[in-house]
DNA sequence: ATATATACCTAAGAAACCTATGTATAAGAA
DNA sequence: TTCTTATACATAGGTTTCTTAGGTATATAT
């Protein structure tokens, strides 16, 4: 890692793909799977990830469906109508950083 | 535009690459240059670049030079040699950031 | 018994940015 | 010739987003 702070804005994004990918997941089980996905390259702290889901739950783009398993709680959240489509935006905005960053920093990787 | 959050961390990588390509650079410059070479993706503001580089500077990476062109003040940056080196680094762990959003946003176009 | 893993949460502060504003000169349009 | 736009620097205040640190609780492994 050393190289957190350039996730920075991103949290959101990551959270949107991966509910699109997996319909519904708790909390705990993403902050898992984004460390599996990345091979420890991103870890997504506690807190930075609850209030991300909260704030994702009060816009809309996600719903809430409590379960007790194992006598624990969990939080499942999946996108709703709204949350679908902002995912596809945001997505696009993803993939347009990404490919305006790779020309940026090193033109003769770049995708184009 | 629209996806501007997602900028946020890169703004000294960004700084960096560009005075490695260019010698030497003054603030408004390096505003155009990136402007242009994102087709305007990416409008680097004022309060936050001017800030940024004082910042580089402070930090030894990089040495100002000023001038006087057309009677207007230009201040003219360079890399230091710690700022040849953290360039390097810095642009290293850019690399890998890209490739593992590549890879977490859409798997199948990752360049693995 | 103790530590680790699972599972949720928030508060306080830091980092990095945007918006707005300020100064000043040069060039172009009305 | 006045007004706007471009060039060129800068900072102050506020916002967003994250990190650090702490809190609660159950299950499992040592």
């Amino acid at each position: 890692m050393g190289n957190q702070k350039l996730y920075k804005g991103s949290l959101q994004t990551i959270i949107l793909k991966l509910l699109e990918e997996n319909d519904k997941m708790y909390g705990y089980e993403i902050t898992q799977k984004v460390k599996e996905l990345t091979k420890g390259e991103l870890q997504i702290t506690e807190g930075a990830l609850y209030p991300a889901l909260h704030k994702l739950e009060g816009d809309g783009l996600l719903d809430v469906e409590v379960a007790k398993v194992d006598n624990r709680l969990r939080k499942y959240y999946k996108l709703t109508e709204d949350g679908t489509k902002e995912t596809v935006n945001k997505l696009a905005e993803m993939q347009e950083f990404l490919q305006t960053m790779q020309h940026l920093v090193n033109p003769k990787y770049s995708l184009e």
